[in-house]
DNA sequence: TTGTAGGCGTTATCAT
DNA sequence: ATGATAACGCCTACAA
């Protein structure tokens, strides 16, 4: 059993009141009282019950976050920047994984509830506009990213850096592009094929349906999806890949393929990760302004959780950073 | 405000104690009330208070987990492990991450402790042995990850490993090996840095202090440590790296510098993250067996929650993984 | 089978 | 300045 504040009191001798006073700083109490209370407290290793304490002041001070997977690459400064915010705003920060597992997800954010967190920030949602339902049913603000359709939303401009992306293979002078999907991923998926389409058709290339590949937004999604491009009559001279895990799956089999890039293949990926500068080659891609999403998910949520009515989605832009792995097209045989 | 057990119990008629049952389970329930009571708590969907629940039963079947970040490739199957396990025994795991910070990992400690988690696993510990001297302070048992010295631990074999590793760079012929270490990670960086040490003597080849460089277990101190490499008169023909992120960063900069690899200098890593395997070229490394890590540490844990007095320290075998970022020395020009 | 009452560790209100 | 008391939401004897 853990020593509380009654024990205290007892060692002091005073009423377990005057020791919560003592130990919170309250105005009315003597100096030496609340010296001799702390210095006992400490003595005994005392550590207050957050259990306790949230349930007589009914708030806890603690946010939820919902990450896809421990060790997701994209998520390591969007999690930084929301701790960053919580700790200067005195809010805790729950993680927990959803194993991009819709059921699992929710499972998560139920928990949450249980331990009545204040509000919610999901990360690659696999339910995603079905919270738009939840909104009155559950009692607890939820922020996401790359959702900009729902109200409470952070997202990178999916559309306008896709666009960004294919355009400069096309500036290139390619005209076979490729495009890896993920099926894990509804909403940004279609938002990066939705501009890969409308690009193309703006610049009267006919789509070819056989250059879009399934995938799922891993290294190993990446790796099987060249295989398929290979198998097509008329192979692209470039990818657009959902992703930067997926990309650099691709690099892996096209090298195993002895297909050199960008002399043969240009590829670009999609969040700019660490590992992408340090891909060989280092991988061009569209940055996602990961610590200021991080951060604008934390103060959208601050300002739902504090009744706030004027909130509305946010859309920050993308970037597109050319390395090496992007290049002229071959010369036709 | 929440639906609470009495809101219930008014809509439904009945003392809040019967909801209790109802909800719980109880046997001494008739089947309509219970049903009835469930329905009702269902339509106003009521989710029970972690908080009230965990404070009256005196445990909140939670464990805490700190892992170093967010995205850290090493911890994806140490953490599904332990989770597995977790789930498997009805607890529920609480993550914050240490950034790699001694005061800050104690900061998350200690808030596991004020959440009155009924355990905590560290992983990558930057005290390491300084929760020997905590251990009769501290009320909540606490299990490490290769820290063999610590009673509560799990480890990979590290000593064993980093022979295997280094014994294969010299029966592939080479002399002048590197070796990058980790000074963010006391323990395993003394561990692989003796067992290099041995090696050579064991091989009576003299060891150069100019061969150990400094290194911080990022890409950007494996791109770093190459520098200093390269300035030494008698560079070496091989490097053994404190871990994969380190050996990537590595063989960027290997390509950068126009370095060949294998065929100029050999590279191992360490850890066998995911990501290994698709570099360029795959690397050679020690495999830590992750997902057994995490399934051990939950049950270690277990164990001691429960009060079981014969815990003891694991150590489980690594394996080298040998992939194309190994050969032969070049010759001698 | 159901209701009443006490308590988990804390804070806050009201006396003293 | 300090103590007594009630309350937060839930569970569990004990009583009915």
């Amino acid at each position: 059993m853990a020593v509380s504040i009654k024990d205290i009191a007892k060692v002091a001798g005073v009423a377990p009141s005057t020791v919560s006073r003592a130990l919170s700083d309250h105005p009315r109490i003597s100096r030496e009282t609340r010296e001799r209370v702390r210095r006992i407290a400490r003595e005994m290793e005392y550590t207050p019950s957050l259990l306790a304490r949230s349930l007589v002041k009914q708030d806890t001070a603690t946010i939820g976050v919902v990450i896809t997977s421990v060790s997701d690459p994209f998520l390591t400064n969007v999690v930084t920047g929301i701790e960053e915010v919580a700790q200067e705003q005195g809010y805790s920060v729950l993680l927990s994984s959803s194993y991009l597992d819709a059921k699992r997800e929710l499972e998560v954010v139920s928990s949450f509830h249980g331990r009545r967190t204040r509000g919610i920030i999901v990360i690659g949602s696999q339910i995603d506009t079905g919270y738009l339902h939840m909104r009155d049913r559950f009692p607890l603000p939820i922020v996401l990213t790359n959702c900009p359709i729902y109200p409470y939303s952070v997202s990178t401009d999916n559309p306008a850096s896709a666009r960004q992306a294919v355009e400069h293979l096309i500036q290139l002078g390619h005209r076979r592009i490729a495009y890896i999907a993920n099926r894990r991923s509804y909403r940004s998926n279609l938002d990066r094929l939705t501009s890969y389409h409308q690009v193309l058709e703006a610049q009267r290339i006919p789509v070819d349906e056989d250059l879009i590949i399934e995938g799922d937004g891993t290294l190993g999604g990446g790796n099987a999806a060249v295989e398929a491009l290979r198998s097509r009559t008329r192979p692209p001279t470039a990818v657009f890949c959902f992703n930067d895990m997926t990309a650099i799956g691709v690099l892996s089999a096209l090298r195993q393929a002895e297909t050199r890039v960008p002399e043969e293949m240009s590829v670009v990926g999609f969040d700019d990760v660490e590992f992408a500068a340090y891909c060989h080659p280092p991988l061009t891609t569209v940055r996602q302004p990961t610590d200021l999403m991080g951060q604008r998910l934390m103060r959208m949520l601050l300002a739902l959780i504090r009744g706030q009515e004027d909130v509305e989605p946010e859309v920050l832009p993308g970037e597109l950073v050319i390395r090496e792995s992007t290049g002229d097209p071959p010369l036709p045989a």
